[in-house]
RNA sequence: GGCCUGUUGGUGAAGUGGUUAACACGCCGCCCUCUCAAGGCGAUAUUCAUGGGUUCAAGUCCCAUACAGGUCACCA
C-alpha cells in the first residue's frame, strides 16, 4: 500500500492536475501587464468595501494592460445566500464596472465559479496525497475542541499542527482501512514548516513583513469536497494566472499558508498588495466599515441620496492614492482614467470613511455639470425617489433648467448641489406646490419695523424686463426713500440714522420668497418666478407676519 | 495569550535622515458682496502617542511602553 491507492481510493475518479496546467497556459500579454481578480463570496450585495477593493483591481490591470476578471468565490455552501451571485453581477452592471473575464462573459481561464471548479481542486489535491504532501484527517470535532483546550491551558500555540496533528503520520494502511469502514475524514496540507523560521512577504503596498513560517496542518478539502479558501486560492491564481493578488488586509496573516502552499503546489507565489479597510468611527472606537451595522457601506444609500456613481468612484480614488486628490484639482479637465495610479501611495493603515470629505468631492463634480445634464439626472433620481418633485419637473424641464443655470456657467460656479436631492431642497421655494404645503412658511420670520412697503415695491417699482444693473439701481433708490443705508460704509458709521442697510432690505425680498436668508442670486430667482407670482408671494408674506 | 500592523492638527492625510511639518475638508477672522456659495488674504501642531537610544542631524532608523486594529475555523 502506498500514497497512490490512497489518493485513488479518495478520488477515484479525477483528472490528472496536468490536464488542467495544459488547458490553462500562461497569458500572452506584455510585459508588465498586471493580471488581478476580485473575488467576492456571494454573501450579499456590492458594497463601499467591495467596490474599494476592485476599484485598485481594475485600476492597476487596465493601466497595466493587463486583465482583470471576477471570480465568485462561493465554497462554503453554509453562507450562501438565495442569489447572491446574480446579486453581485447585477450590481456591478449598475454601476457600469465592468470584468473582462468572469461568470456572465466567460473568458479563456473558466469556469470563474468556485464551486463549478470541484474537480480542478480535487485533481491538485489528489496529486499532493500521490506526493504524500496532504493526508486525510480523521479527527472529530470534539478531538479538535479538546486538542484547543489542551493547548490553551499548556499556554502553546493553538492549532493543528506538529505533534498535535495526530493524523499526520497515520499509516497509509489505517488510513485506507478507515475510510473503507467510512469513517468520516477531510484532507489537510502535511505542512513542511517550522514556526520558528522566518519567512518575508514583499508587500506591494505595505512593504516588507516578516512573519513565522506556517507549520499548521490546515485543512484543503473540506468533508463536503470543496475546498478551503485557502486551496481555492492557490489553485485558482495560479491556473488563472494572477499576478497581483489584491485583498484586504485581514489577509495578511494568512499569506505564510499561502505561500507554503504555493510552494507545495509547484506554483510560482504571485505578488501580493494587501490594502487597509476602510474604517469608519463609531463612539470612541475605529472599526472596519461594516456591510451589516453601516448605512453607509450600502452603495444604495447614496443612490438615495442622489450621489451620482462618478462621485462614490472619485472619493474611492481619492482614498485609495493619497496624491490624486491633488492632481484632480489641477487637472479639472482630465478623468480618473488619466490618472496612474501605484501601490506605495496608497494608504497602508485604515483610512476613516468622511462623508463630509464625500459631500464636498460630490459638489465640486457637480459644478462642472451643465444645467441640462444635472435637469436629466435629477429627473432620472426623482422617478425613482420622489414622485412628487418629478411630476413638477418633468413637464417644465426650462424652469428648473434656468434654476440650475444661476451662477452656472462663469469660471466659479456655485457649489452648493452636492446630490441630486439637493436640487430640491435648493430650490422647493420656487414651487407653489411644494411652498403651499409648509405649515406657516414665516414663522420665524419678524422685522422692527413695518415691512409693508414691500408690496408697494413689487406693485410699482419691480419690473421683469429690467436688467440686473437697473434692477439693482431701483433697489437702493427704494430702499432708500425707505430709509435704508444703500452703502455699508455708511451705514457702519451712523446706524441708528437707518432702519437699516441694504443688505437689510434685500433680505425681506429674500426672505420672502425662499424664507431663508441664505439663496443664490436674487435677481435671478425673481426673474425665473416671475412677477404675477410675486405679487401672490407677497400677499402671503404679509398677511402672515402681521398676523 | 501567540503572530502581524498602525499611532503626524478638529478630521482625512503628505512625508522613505537635513523642509518654515505639504495638501484637502472643517472651523475662525478679514476683504469682496443684496444673502449664501464661490473667490482673495490670513489664523489654526511649544510636545509628529510616550520614554529611551543611534546620528553632526530623527516624524523619518533601533529598543521598550501605551493605545488602536487585524488574525489564530471543515468562513471567506
Amino acid at each position: 500500500m502506498n500514497y497512490d491507492d490512497l489518493a485513488n481510493l479518495i478520488f477515484p475518479d479525477v483528472v490528472d492536475s496536468s490536464v488542467y496546467e495544459e488547458k490553462y497556459p500562461k497569458r500572452n500579454l506584455k510585459e508588465g501587464a498586471m493580471v488581478t481578480r476580485f473575488a467576492p463570496s456571494p454573501t450579499g450585495f456590492v458594497h463601499m468595501g467591495s467596490l474599494y477593493t476592485s476599484f485598485a483591481d481594475i485600476r492597476l490591470a487596465r493601466q497595466t494592460g493587463g486583465v482583470v476578471y471576477l471570480r465568485i468565490e462561493d465554497t462554503d455552501q453554509k453562507r450562501e445566500v438565495e442569489d447572491g451571485i446574480t446579486g453581485i453581477i447585477n450590481d456591478f452592471n449598475n454601476l457600469k464596472i465592468y470584468f473582462d473575464e468572469g461568470p456572465t462573459q466567460g473568458g479563456g481561464y473558466g469556469p470563474y465559479i468556485q464551486s463549478e471548479r470541484k474537480d480542478i481542486y480535487q485533481s491538485f489535491a489528489k496529486k499532493l496525497l500521490k506526493e504524500g504532501k496532504a493526508y486525510p484527517c480523521f479527527a472529530t470535532e470534539e478531538e479538535l475542541k479538546e486538542i484547543r483546550e489542551i493547548q490553551e491551558k499548556k499556554k502553546s500555540r493553538i492549532g493543528y499542527y506538529g505533534r498535535w496533528a495526530k493524523y499526520r503520520d497515520l499509516p497509509v494502511e489505517e488510513a485506507i482501512a478507515k475510510i473503507k469502514e467510512g469513517t468520516p475524514y477531510i484532507i489537510r496540507l502535511k505542512s513542511p514548516g517550522k514556526f520558528e523560521n522566518k519567512i518575508v512577504l514583499d508587500d506591494c503596498i505595505k512593504g516588507k513583513i516578516e512573519m513565522p513560517e506556517n507549520d499548521m496542518d490546515i485543512v484543503i478539502i473540506k468533508s463536503d469536497g470543496l475546498p478551503t479558501y485557502h486551496f481555492a486560492h492557490a489553485v485558482d491564481d495560479h491556473l488563472m494566472h494572477t499576478t497581483h493578488v489584491i485583498r484586504g488586509d485581514e489577509w495578511v496573516s494568512s499569506y505564510p499558508i499561502h505561500k507554503q502552499l504555493f510552494e507545495v503546489l509547484g506554483f510560482e507565489v504571485p505578488k501580493y498588495a494587501h490594502i487597509a479597510p476602510l474604517t469608519i468611527k463609531e463612539g470612541n472606537t475605529i472599526r472596519k466599515l461594516s456591510k451589516r451595522k453601516d448605512k453607509e457601506s450600502a452603495i444604495s444609500f447614496y443612490h438615495k441620496l442622489g450621489v451620482p456613481n462618478e462621485v462614490i468612484n472619485l472619493y474611492i480614488a481619492t482614498v485609495n492614492n493619497s496624491n490624486f486628490e491633488e492632481w484632480y484639482v489641477e487637472h479639472p479637465d482630465k478623468t480618473i482614467d488619466d490618472y496612474e495610479f501605484t501601490f506605495d501611495k496608497m494608504p497602508v493603515g485604515g483610512s476613516l470613511f468622511d462623508l463630509e470629505k464625500l459631500q464636498s468631492i460630490s459638489k465640486i463634480y457637480f459644478s462642472k455639470l451643465t444645467a441640462v445634464d444635472i435637469y436629466n439626472r435629477t429627473l432620472e433620481y426623482a422617478k425613482q425617489y420622489d414622485m412628487e418633485f418629478y411630476d413638477l419637473i418633468k413637464d417644465d424641464k426650462d424652469y428648473l433648467v434656468a434654476l440650475l443655470n444661476i451662477e452656472r456657467n462663469v469660471e466659479r460656479p456655485r457649489m452648493d448641489i452636492g446630490s441630486y436631492s439637493d436640487v430640491k431642497e435648493q430650490f422647493w421655494y420656487m414651487y407653489d406646490e411644494l411652498f403651499n404645503k409648509v405649515e406657516d412658511p414665516y414663522k420665524e420670520v419678524s422685522y422692527p419695523y413695518d415691512v409693508s412697503f414691500i408690496k408697494d415695491y413689487f406693485i410699482n417699482v419691480y419690473r421683469e424686463e429690467d436688467t440686473e444693473e437697473d434692477w439693482f439701481n431701483k433697489v437702493k433708490e427704494y430702499a432708500k426713500d425707505k430709509g435704508f443705508a444703500i452703502n455699508r460704509k455708511e451705514y457702519k458709521e451712523n446706524p441708528s440714522n437707518f432702519l437699516g442697510n441694504i443688505a437689510d432690505f434685500c433680505s425681506i425680498i429674500r426672505v420672502m420668497l425662499t424664507t431663508s436668508n441664505t439663496s443664490p442670486n436674487m435677481y435671478d430667482l425673481l426673474k425665473i418666478y416671475g412677477k404675477d407670482k410675486l405679487l401672490k408671494r407677497v400677499d402671503l408674506f404679509l398677511d402672515s407676519i402681521n398676523k
